[in-house]
DNA sequence: GACATAAAATACCATATGGTAACAAATGAG
DNA sequence: CTCATTTGTTACCATATGGTATTTTATGTC
């Protein structure tokens, strides 16, 4: 994954760092929402001018895309983390609410799901990445469902890949409602309760 | 609600009709979103000038706000005729389930919804409309929840309150996803599922 | 020192936005 | 007919956006 890029042995040395734009730009996606943060004001906050980003990232497409990896790779694959040493069904649902509904770092929402929601503003490069996050998060749920599905506890008469997709967009719900500042012991009263339907008879 | 405006006995007779500018406007911020309508847009489509357009609603958020105010009257008024009306709690649910999955005008999503998801873009008088309906939905979706736990069908240790407000999302949730293009009978799945920790034991 | 090279920043472009000043047209009142 | 009144439209404003042509600055090479 390190592009380990060859520095020219000549000219101006480099002063701008991808790594803390990237940083800057992500935090600012993230924290705000991806919509109303502009390249101007990702400079600003890099303390660089508009021409080097727009030298080392093509694009804002590029921009937010490479913004968009570094999340999945930095935060998001927590989540994967969860799902993949799944010990049982019950305490993985429970790993996956604390972590929707406690942990600080979602306390201003996902960034995915939030470039997810507003997917239509994206550049193509970024919207193929957040379907591509999509996909690889469906086929986790179901995988992990799966697994559940054959020790034995799972409900009559619901499918894998329905339960998948139902037990991510209950997720992304709550996680979206931190963002905008419920209750979040109501949140976890709501998620538990959505959830409730893998555990009961 | 009708405003009576009493026509001037002189002057220039005015072409703009008012209610026309505000379906445009309506079923514009419906059908595609709030944020990505521009009031230059609405002029173009409803074949108006801007400064008459302004001269009526004042603003952009006068402009939206009377939409959404349009939009609750000519269509939400159906929800809450539905929650009004309730007969049963099974027979109530299933009525919001046809309603959020089936009815083709919320093919394209809810245009409250919409505007609730995006909140903080709206301008404040149409955002205060928003938090009003918000209120008054929930309170509806409790009043009807009420009705059916004093009538005996409740599922223990849930408050009327959490369940109002996990009802209210939960729908939001399945209208929203039918405006983002996902599989119908997936999200009726879905949203019956979600459902259904009213109706068993 | 002279020169190629690479990266930086300034200053700019076209476009779009919400909003308005200034003016034209259509009516009733006198 | 004249004039106030009301509406409508044209043309404009300041601001912000994504993006770039141009120039300046800092380095290694010769």
């Amino acid at each position: 994954m390190s592009d380990d890029i060859p520095r020219p042995l000549r000219g101006r040395p480099r002063t701008m760092d991808p790594g803390r734009v990237l940083d800057v730009a992500m935090t600012a996606y993230w924290h705000s929402d991806p919509a109303d943060v502009s390249v101007n004001a990702i400079c600003q906050m890099a303390g660089i001018s508009k021409p080097s980003l727009y030298r080392e990232f093509g694009s804002e497409d590029g921009l937010s895309r490479a913004a968009l990896d570094r999340y999945a790779d930095q935060v998001l694959s927590e989540m994967f983390v969860i799902l993949h040493g799944a010990t049982g069904l019950r305490q993985t649902l429970d790993a996956l609410i604390d972590f929707a509904c406690d942990d600080p770092r979602m306390e201003t929402g996902c960034l995915f799901y939030k470039m997810r929601a507003g997917r239509h503003r994206l550049g193509p490069d970024t919207r193929a990445r957040v379907e591509e996050i999509d996909a690889a998060g469906q086929a986790a749920y179901a995988s992990f469902l799966q697994a559940a599905r054959d020790a034995g506890d799972w409900p009559a008469g619901l499918s894998v890949e329905a339960g998948a997709k139902y037990l991510g967009e209950q997720i992304a719900l709550a996680i979206t409602q931190r963002a905008s500042g419920e209750d979040p012991a109501r949140i976890r009263d709501m998620l538990t309760l959505a959830l409730s339907v893998f555990t009961r008879p």
